[in-house]
DNA sequence: ACATATTGTCACTATACGGTGACATAAAGG
DNA sequence: CCTTTATGTCACCGTATAGTGACAATATGT
């Protein structure tokens, strides 16, 4: 594709820079780093065109608009923590634990894999005021991952009262928050969400509610 | 807004509508309902100015611009449950509980507090993205708020292992996070969050989670 | 080499925003 | 009564936005 058209006549200048798919990935790459940089407040075809270093006409001609801009910078990158990353790898011996136990490992890679990713946690922000192309396909992808998570614990599932939907819901819910606002506040109920020092303290906490809610039933008194 | 005033100089028309108070109030009162009529992205002083029917120059003239109409606003309302909400208002007895029991029922009177709220919840979207004077108050408040309950509690604080700050810092993110995302998505981790039963659902949850990780030891066994 | 289609630049429209100055009109006070 | 002050209306400025048409420069195919 890229290419590197030889120079015709004369007059070398080593720009051969017309090359369409490298400035549709420009534009894409220029949403990113907008995105990283400046906030999805600051994303506008003017935005992304100056961060691209092209002209914003092109935004429509090879996208359309930004709406289909936004959706092939969807498909450009991994923004959510896939199953793989959630479990560690091995959902067999996963599955073999007793629930408190994989919810606890599950929760934590998921605090890690959102923790480092800036840009997950700029969309989530974004997620809270606006549906775009975007949101709704990071929303998808959540809830499909989800999903397959429980099938892949259901046999977990049985040996518990709890409802580990609801109780799941609240944790994940409870880091998404707290992610998006450390962006802009500095404690959240006395505890400091911008260092790690408050991050661990609510790791422990979230790994606390996984044990003690879905702890085995060691001596089956009711039911 | 039809300031039918008299058509010319003459004759006492019985509009003396000329009240400076009176403008200020509907400047006021026209924040509270474009917020929760069009949401905050649609807040700005000519959209404020013609809900209330008024040049938007007033706004400059007696409040001196958005951010101090905003603290205006914000001092014009309560957006938060207040500690008696929250406690139910006897924090007395609410002290001799067990901590599995005050914060299940703090939790409980959290959500209903929040959930009637529609403004607060569009303040809690609001939070997401931006920062400003209604914002920070909000945020000074809710502080303030679970800092003098704390307070409160502190007796029952003893008689637990977990980090009761941490785990509340949890299960109130969750609900600030479920009831932002509940006005673009329906389902979060499967849990319908825009259905009573859903936000049932929840509560029993929360509840559960307040009661497994504050249970008080029955068998001191360690330490 | 030439014609053609593609890639990119520029200028422009229309709209909306926050903000300000000039002016008309009403009330208040002498 | 007339003057002064407060209240409200209007027109405008500068800026930023999304979007489009015209045109230059380059690559491509014959």
């Amino acid at each position: 594709m890229a290419c590197s058209s030889a120079k015709k006549r004369g007059t070398a200048l080593p720009t051969p820079y017309r090359n369409r798919s490298a400035t549709r990935e420009r534009l894409v790459r220029a949403v990113g780093t907008l995105l990283a940089h400046k906030g999805f407040t600051a994303l506008g075809v003017n935005a992304v065109a100056k961060e691209a270093g092209v002209d914003k006409v092109l935004i429509y001609r090879y996208f359309g608009g930004m709406p289909e801009l936004l959706k092939t910078f969807a498909g450009s990158g991994e923004f959510w923590p896939s199953i793989e990353e959630l479990t560690g790898g091995d959902t067999a011996t996963l599955r073999q634990m007793p629930l408190s136990e994989s919810t606890a490992i599950i929760m934590r890679n998921y605090i890690k894999g959102l923790r480092r990713r800036a840009l997950t946690q700029e969309i989530l922000a974004w997620e809270a005021v606006e549906s775009n192309e975007l949101t709704q396909i990071l929303d998808n992808i959540r809830e499909e991952v989800s999903m397959a998570l429980f099938k892949e614990l259901s046999p977990s599932l049985k040996g518990t009262d709890a409802d580990v939907a609801a109780i799941t819901a609240l944790l994940a819910a409870a880091v998404n928050y707290l992610l998006i606002r450390s962006r802009t506040i500095r404690t959240f109920n006395g505890v400091d969400i911008r260092s790690e020092e408050g991050w661990k303290q609510l790791e422990t906490a979230i790994i606390a509610v996984c044990q003690q809610c879905f702890a085995p039933r060691e001596s089956p008194k009711k039911k």
